[in-house]
RNA sequence: GUGGGCGUAGCUCAGCUGGUCAGAGUACCAGGUUGUGGCCCUGGUGGUCGCGGGUUCAAAUCCCGUCGCUCACCCCA
């Protein structure tokens, strides 16, 4: 084979798809019963915009984007994360007119260059859920319960919320002024990573997993004892609020997330079997960030969710995407004219919307039949010279074996009071 | 960008101390009823053993290179 799909990209074949319909369903439901709407921002944008809103210094902007020059010689970018072209969304089409909050979600494909390994991909699709222009915490708590509805009714079990408050403008610089100092005086025994942290991405020290640095990090300063009076209050509140709700959380101080943006709350959901890739879901408040992009200030809750990274934890949870196959008829012919009357009788059906098959090779009545029960169709009808005399078919219900002759001209009817 | 593992039929893999080693399961096709499926049985189609070079009388099997995949780190959904 010559072409091959390139690094980090899948082709979801038929057998996935149901699992593709199913999350669909869900989110629609769940988004519509919280009051969502959709909105579809272009896959990529100016290189600019996604350098300003996710954060220059970050790993995405820095190595990690698809950028190219199109044939205007502009920098374009294939989208990284959905967040930055919402605000851009928001903005240029005025919706922050609209009622506070404005909701909104989407679902698309997401492009970064990484290297892939399991539950990673270099295009991944993303669920994608923003709550702009009210701070309140009842509106982090909208976002959280949405997720944690749309996970139940997929099917997951015990979600339960990492969360953590990373602080805002105005109490997080002394945290991490903090962080590095006491990270200094241990600077001989921690990893080399953490070393290149220390000054370039300081809060990431939290998330090391090597063994040796564990004992540091288990000493470190805690977020939460430095946050200031406003982000304590927002945090004390949400956590209110989800007890209220009975959702279940786990504060997790060592959560820190690598994108710049992020104030005040953010969260995961984690789920087995996405390798070491545990969020299924990851997200959190960004009030900066639309003044940042030369809007109006705008406080913003939003989460990310890989549908690829659901699909893995539903196979590995063994939670299957029901699906209703509607019954079908094959149509089995024996010689040629019976093959005209069974394409006939097939294009007769589906235009009366019911769907029809029938085998295109003039293969044995056998073979015709296991052809029928591959597709798992519920009828077979059979046509032969016998029946080609009688002006009718035999139809075999395949489910249960029976089968009767039928006139063709009751077919149509006979399969409409099926459904 | 860094480190480990692996590349054999459409798919999942066995074979790898060099000499019936080109195999199994599955899928596909056909037969087991003369016009009737699912289970079962039998047979068949199907592979430059990733690619290139080297060692050898002889390599899927050893060595080198190369490409690709994969897992992990960084980071992230």
């Amino acid at each position: 084979m010559k072409y091959k799909s390139l690094t980090g990209t899948r082709d979801v074949l038929p057998e996935e798809q149901p699992y593709w319909r199913y999350i669909e369903k869900k989110i629609i439901k769940v988004t519509s019963l919280f009051g969502f709407v959709r909105v579809d921002p272009p896959i990529f944008e100016e290189t600019a915009l996604f350098a300003r809103g996710v954060g220059e210094g970050t790993d995405i902007v820095e190595k990690e984007m698809y950028t190219f020059q199109d044939k205007g010689k502009k920098s374009i970018t294939l989208r990284p994360e959905f967040t930055a072209g919402f605000m851009r969304l928001y903005l240029q089409n005025g919706l922050y007119v609209r009622t506070k909050p404005v909701k909104l979600y989407s679902v698309g494909p997401i492009f970064r260059y990484e290297r892939p390994q399991a539950g990673r991909f270099r295009q991944h699709t993303q669920f994608n859920v923003e709550a702009l222009g009210e701070q309140d915490p009842s509106v982090d708590v909208e976002v959280l319960s949405l997720a944690h509805q749309l996970y139940t009714e997929i099917g997951f079990k015990d979600i339960t919320f990492q969360l953590n408050s990373t602080g805002c403008p105005q109490c997080r610089p002394a945290y991490i002024q903090k962080l590095r100092h006491y990270y200094t005086k241990h600077s001989e025994i921690i990893c080399p990573d953490c070393q290149r942290r220390l000054d370039k991405n300081t809060l990431r020290l939290l998330d090391c997993k090597v063994e040796n640095c564990q004992p540091v990090k288990a000493g470190a300063p805690v977020i939460r004892d430095h946050l200031c009076l406003e982000c304590q209050d927002h945090f004390s509140a949400l956590l209110h609020y989800l007890d209220l709700l009975d959702k279940p959380y786990s504060i997790n101080h060592t959560l820190v997330r690598g994108l710049d943006y992020y104030t005040k709350t953010v969260f995961e959901v984690w789920a087995q079997g996405i390798g070491s890739q545990s969020a299924m879901c990851g997200g959190g408040r960004y009030d900066g960030l639309i003044e940042q992009l030369g809007g109006p200030p705008t406080p913003g809750i939003g989460f990310g969710s890989g549908i690829e990274r659901i699909i893995i934890s539903m196979q590995e949870q063994d939670i299957s995407p029901e699906q209703d196959a509607p019954p079908r008829a094959f149509l089995i012919h024996a010689g040629k004219e019976a093959k005209n009357k069974a394409i006939q009788t097939a294009f007769e059906l589906r235009q009366n919307g019911f769907p029809a098959l029938f085998s295109f090779t003039d293969r044995s009545i056998k073979a015709q039949l296991r052809e029928a029960n591959k597709f798992g169709a519920h009828f077979a009808v059979i046509i032969g010279d016998q029946e080609l005399e009688q002006n009718a078919a035999a139809v075999k219900n395949l489910k249960d074996g029976t089968q009767s002759l039928i006139a063709f001209s009751d077919l149509l009817q006979f399969f409409q009071n099926i459904e």
